[in-house]
DNA sequence: CGATCTTAGTTGTACCGACAACCAAACGTC
DNA sequence: GACGTTTGGTTGTCGGTACAACTAAGATCG
């Protein structure tokens, strides 16, 4: 035994239980979403976003891996099979002759298009539609001043991972 | 195509990438932790406590599936592994010979309070200590707000997940 | 009560992600 | 410029979850 726990008082365990229904309720409801009209994860939808996103649509898998909280490994598998789909093309970097290159094709960016509105629907349906400005503002503080405690590097919140008339996207809509 | 989609404000969509990101780096920070100190993932740990503040320390799988948010399958087989373990014990309900109750056994009450005191730790390392108490608050309306459209049933609120000198805990510790 | 439907739970299969092992290329040091 | 180290990436294996199929038991209705 240690020094005493400091347990949680019941404003802090009803606002942690509801933090934690919603991180695990979350995740699901988007892939179901994602899975059902357009055959991606969320974790699928994210990466080939981030993409679209980058200059000349392309970017080193160590960067994408991290940008989306992902292993080397896991990004590994799932850039094979977007290869296989087509989505996306992988080719060696020039600079770097260790580094791969991917790159979300044409047909990739039709797929995000495609998916985009029943992905941003479904944001509005389950979460934004339920929150005031101010909530929305607030949501927006909290969770930032949280990330800045899991994500010190600030690794997963440097991408837009949406469109809001991003520029990629828009070429191909 | 149908209507013209409602793409999403600056605010909206800094406040859903903060959000995306804190649901996809939460889980992995809780199952980490217990996983190194306990041996449970995140999971595991939810539904020892459910079982842990039920009457009897006992609860039938479709009741404990549902307020931990998982398919019947996915908690038959992690039944089948804790009690593998002797955490827990299943034996068939008298009153409906269908169904099978869960009890959690004294080791697993004594797991549960030696993970307890790291795991409150780390919610409030990760979390709650980030937050001022009007943060907490408004934690708790945002996410209720949420909940309301993801779980309107409230399945995964209603258990408490948390010791704060829980009765069936207190006991074991 | 017997046929059918629904509910509770387990088991088998397929897929996905974590982890470890591995290979290749760049870097640092002398 | 050889050697050990570090970095970037892929592949193989294992564990866990989803989905489907299946069994058993209660419920419904004739």
């Amino acid at each position: 035994m240690t020094t005493d726990t400091a347990w949680l008082s019941t404003e802090e365990s009803a606002a942690w239980v509801r933090l934690i229904a919603l991180a695990e309720l979350l995740p699901g409801a988007l892939d179901a979403q994602l899975l059902r009209d357009a055959g991606l994860t969320h974790f699928e939808y994210v990466a080939l976003m981030s993409l679209a996103d980058a200059p000349s649509r392309t970017m080193r898998m160590t960067e994408l891996a991290s940008r989306t909280n992902a292993t080397l490994p896991r990004l590994s598998h799932v850039a094979r099979r977007l290869e296989a789909r087509g989505l996306i093309r992988r080719f060696p970097c020039p600079e770097d002759r260790r580094a791969t290159n991917a790159t979300i094709t044409d047909a990739g960016l039709e797929l995000l298009a495609d998916a985009a509105p029943g992905h941003v629907e479904t944001v509005r349906a389950s979460v934004l539609d339920a929150l005031t400005p101010a909530q929305l503002e607030q949501l927006y503080d909290i969770a930032g001043a949280v990330l800045a405690r899991l994500d010190p590097e600030q690794r997963l919140t440097a991408t837009s991972c949406q469109f809001s008339e991003g520029p990629a996207v828009a070429r191909a809509g």
